[in-house]
RNA sequence: GCGGGUGUGGUGUAGGGGUUAACACGUCUGGUUGUGGCCCAGAAGAUCGUGGGUUCAAAUCCCACCACUCGCCCCA
């Protein structure tokens, strides 16, 4: 006896009743990128190990081997699956040329990506998401405009009281100057800090900020605030960000603690959060990374986006009682009773589909009783049962039973059936 | 990598040392000769996560491992 296979860990198998939730959540993006002027782009899954392992920067190093999955082929090179999608964006759009397009380029895509980390709720090693950028732009109506995406992507999809975090984190112009005010700050009350934070502290400092440890609160409450300390285009910028969300009227919360962990991000960093969904409680995260071209060797090429996660999105959407649509069910079942029927019944099922109308074939090796093909059309919600038995082939006719209450049962000529159906049913 | 919780038919649960492991839902088949849902009857389906140990006897107690789950770390 072989031992059974199991599903690989933090992988999730996407059942129909799951995947309604996925059809309406890309559709839904869908159609929010449509009407914001976004191109779907599909870049990927594998990607030369060196393209993550490079903009991520170095503060962050810690995933590139732990948190990859990475294959070394028998050539030596090593590729990896992508573990995020902004490093392949950029890289399609160097290598495509698509600075050469008219700027600028607005991308989306939905897909899935990897990180071998402890599974938690909404979390796994396989996740999809849903992804959105605009290269080659610095006004910071763009920034805008990608939390725009965002915020009618969950919108669309009826989602309430949504908190928007926004925050700047500065260039390199900037950025370094806040990081020395902000260690200075926290080794003036090193001994009140967790262990975790003050390995933090040497690491990656800005990372404190989003300590969980316990009085961290009152203490960060005193700690300096990046705004304090930005460069004039990046406080003009996102002095601009904001009188534009403030001119559609888009709440938001200005969160001096938001930092997104990895060092290509300049300027903007903004999240979408929703309580109740676990200890992850972004819906989406992204933000401007101007310098991230350069870094994987493209033209110097400034950039905004975010990424969304489908599966965080789904859990967002129960904890909110959202319900996806139903599965719209086949509107017809072929019943038969073996033999020359059965033929009969498989020419006529595929009569229908070739019109375009859905219809179930009952399988049945030999006979089976009318009842369970009944049972079966019943159960799969369709409207009419088409039977065919030795009286309605020597006749030439099918018998019609609808499922639905009000219509009789009646007889149509096979020749005129497909007529006859078509009329009756809209899908 | 670290910590908490949980593992009993497909799903949700009950049972907490003693012979055929219970219930509900689901599935399938019947309820006369060719007609669904409701109802009724019946059936299939579990080596009680895996491996060791204690015991005359383990689903039940102990240990280990594994998986799932929640959280930490990290967060693209």
């Amino acid at each position: 006896m072989s031992k059974q296979i199991q599903r690989l860990t933090g992988m999730h198998d996407v059942l129909p009743d799951e995947r309604r939730y996925w059809d309406t959540i890309s559709r839904a993006a869908e159609e929010v990128t449509r009407r914001f002027g976004f191109q779907r782009i599909d870049t990927p899954i594998l990607e030369a190990t060196e393209l993550f392992a490079r903009g991520v920067g170095e503060g962050s190093d810690f995933f590139v081997q732990k948190e990859m999955y990475t294959i070394v082929e028998a050539d030596g090179s090593s590729i990896t699956l992508r573990p995020e999608f902004t490093a392949g964006f950029v890289r399609a759009y160097i290598s495509n040329g698509l600075h050469n397009w008219s700027q600028p380029v607005k991308l989306y895509t939905i897909g899935p990506s990897f990180r071998r980390e402890r599974p938690q709720a909404g979390r796994l090693r396989q996740h999809s998401q849903f992804n959105c950028e605009i290269m080659g732009e610095e006004d910071p109506a763009a920034d805008v405009e990608v939390m725009m995406v965002a915020m009618s992507l969950y919108r669309e999809l009826g989602f309430k009281g949504l908190v928007f975090q926004l925050n700047s984190t500065g260039c390199p112009v900037c950025k370094p100057g806040y990081i020395r005010e902000l260690v200075a700050f926290l080794d003036n009350h090193y001994d009140r800090l967790a262990d975790i934070d003050k390995e933090r502290l040497t690491k990656n400092p800005l990372r404190v900020l989003d300590s969980k440890a316990p009085g961290m609160e009152a203490l960060l409450a005193g700690a300096p605030h990046i705004a304090d300390y930005l460069c004039d285009d990046c406080r003009e910028h996102f002095a601009d960000v904001r009188s534009l969300l403030d001119v559609l009227g888009q709440s938001y919360t200005i969160n001096f603690r938001l930092v997104r962990g990895i060092d290509y991000y300049t300027k903007t960093v903004f999240e979408v959060w929703q309580e109740g969904i676990g200890a992850q409680a972004a819906l989406c995260g992204g933000g401007r990374y101007d310098g991230l071209s350069e870094d994987i060797g493209g033209p110097p090429t400034p950039g905004v986006g975010f990424g969304s996660g489908i599966e965080r999105v789904m859990l967002g959407m129960k904890e909110q009682g959202i319900e996806p649509a139903a599965a719209t069910p086949l509107p017809i079942l072929v019943a038969h009773f073996g033999g020359a029927t059965k033929t009969a019944a498989v020419r006529l099922v595929y009569r229908l589909r070739d019109a375009g109308i859905g219809a179930r074939l009952a399988f049945a090796r030999g006979s089976r009783s009318l009842k369970s093909q009944m049972r079966e059309a019943d159960h799969h919600g369709a409207r009419y049962v088409l039977i065919l038995g030795e009286d309605e082939i020597t006749r030439g006719v099918v018998a019609v039973k609808p499922l639905v209450e009000g219509e009789q049962q009646s007889q149509v000529a096979l020749d005129e059936i497909v007529g006859w159906l078509a009329e009756r049913i809209t899908s």
